[in-house]
DNA sequence: CGTGCGTTTGAGTGAATTCAACGGCTGTGG
DNA sequence: CCACAGCCGTTGAATTCACTCAAACGCACG
């Protein structure tokens, strides 16, 4: 199984809001606003608390990011990797559901959620249309991992493989901007289970490990065909 | 850890959008339509199914109705139960990502989507407001899933039991409308787990299983405490 | 050259699955 | 009215898969 996230490239196209021509002069000051502040987080830094007020968008530039739940008894689920041309804090609630950090160095373009709905009430088609595409792949994302959750562990690290070749595919070569931990809290596995798995999948010469951060995908065929 | 699903009151509440008054002839007709034809469908019909145009919403009215996916090793993971008051069908794409059957006999009321997409061109604030409401619904009920599938066993049918507690809720008693294999395949467990669970909580003096189909709730808090 | 962190690997345990059999309820037909 | 089949749910035994605990490895950094 794959997970199918919005490619990163799809996700550019979509929110391009900020370069909608202004609609008016009132609009305009807006379309300046909504170009956003620029911010830079260094690694493992805060970008937004759970709930907090969404009242903003966060466009990554650079660097990768996560969005992550702590649960009560201390583990912690991360909801999802955000890399450039990612939207952030796409909440639909007043409030953050998550939190977020930057995993390495990140650049983000902050967008002020107010502008959008009011921009919205203008420009009713084309802005409308677009926020929903990106909720919608917010929700196919989110329901996709459900998917993934209730398969087995190797099929987790496969589809999360696929995955990510899919966002930053340079080739067959997948360069990991997150650590194991992150992984296993996104898979809802342990550690020591996607290292082993990693390790296995590379015996059966479906990948190939040049160094803990960067994959090799060998076969995607086979990798495709360990998806069940 | 509580499946957090929107209460169905609180749906009833959000989807009253077909009483809202018409806001001119053209959409007086709309508003009609908005109306919809109320359907019936038997036990296991089909109300849609996966990769069908989503053309339409469907308001349980009355009996339960599930959404399922078939994976490819045959698997069938469901996406969730929809009881009365709940809204179906409440995609973003063009087509379902998931197919719905009915569970027991449901009436259900069918409510075209384009002629919501054209009411929310006119009367802007109010009824993007109430969609957005449907849709930051669905979208926390998966995400909270999502938590839910890294859980123990034990952990996800607590769950799962406080979650139709609060939605059908008649005191402590939980009249369960759907099979083991359901809430397995929901849970994403097996039948055997699921009822191995469920005899386990008996044990603990936290339920009572009064028919398979009847549970009733002995000690909340205990069911609380046993949710992590 | 150590120190520290992230990753890998190993051994043992435990939880959930698989395979199998049984019990109860319902509806049908003799 | 009873007998039987079929379905659903429960229970048991054995197995498998992922987890826990523990140790070792490799790499970057001071």
């Amino acid at each position: 199984m794959l997970i199918r996230s919005t490619h990163p490239t799809d996700r550019a196209k979509i929110l391009s809001l900020h370069h909608l021509p202004p609609i008016n002069s009132q609009q305009s000051t807006e379309a300046v606003q909504l170009k956003g502040a620029s911010m830079s987080f260094r690694r493992n830094a805060e970008i937004y608390g759970e709930g907090e007020p969404a009242d903003y968008l966060y466009k990554i530039v650079s660097g990768t990011a996560r969005t992550y739940k702590v649960l009560s008894d201390g583990r912690r689920q991360i909801g999802g990797f955000y890399l450039p041309g990612d939207i952030l804090g796409l909440e639909i609630a007043e409030e953050h559901s998550f939190s977020a950090e930057a995993i390495s160095g990140c650049k983000v373009l902050v967008i002020k959620r107010s502008v959008l709905v009011r921009l919205l009430a203008g420009r009713q088609d084309e802005i409308t249309k677009e926020l929903w595409g990106l909720i919608g792949a917010e929700l196919r994302r989110v329901q996709t991992r459900n998917l993934l959750l209730i398969k087995s562990a190797q099929e987790r690290v496969v589809a999360f493989l696929l995955d990510m070749a899919e966002r930053v595919s340079t080739g067959n070569s997948v360069e990991l901007p997150m650590s194991r931990q992150d992984i296993a809290d996104y898979l809802g596995l342990t550690i020591e289970t996607v290292s082993r798995t990693l390790t296995r999948l590379e015996k059966l010469a479906a990948i190939e490990i040049s160094s803990s951060r960067r994959i090799v995908l060998r076969n995607r065929g086979a990798l495709s065909r360990l998806n069940s």
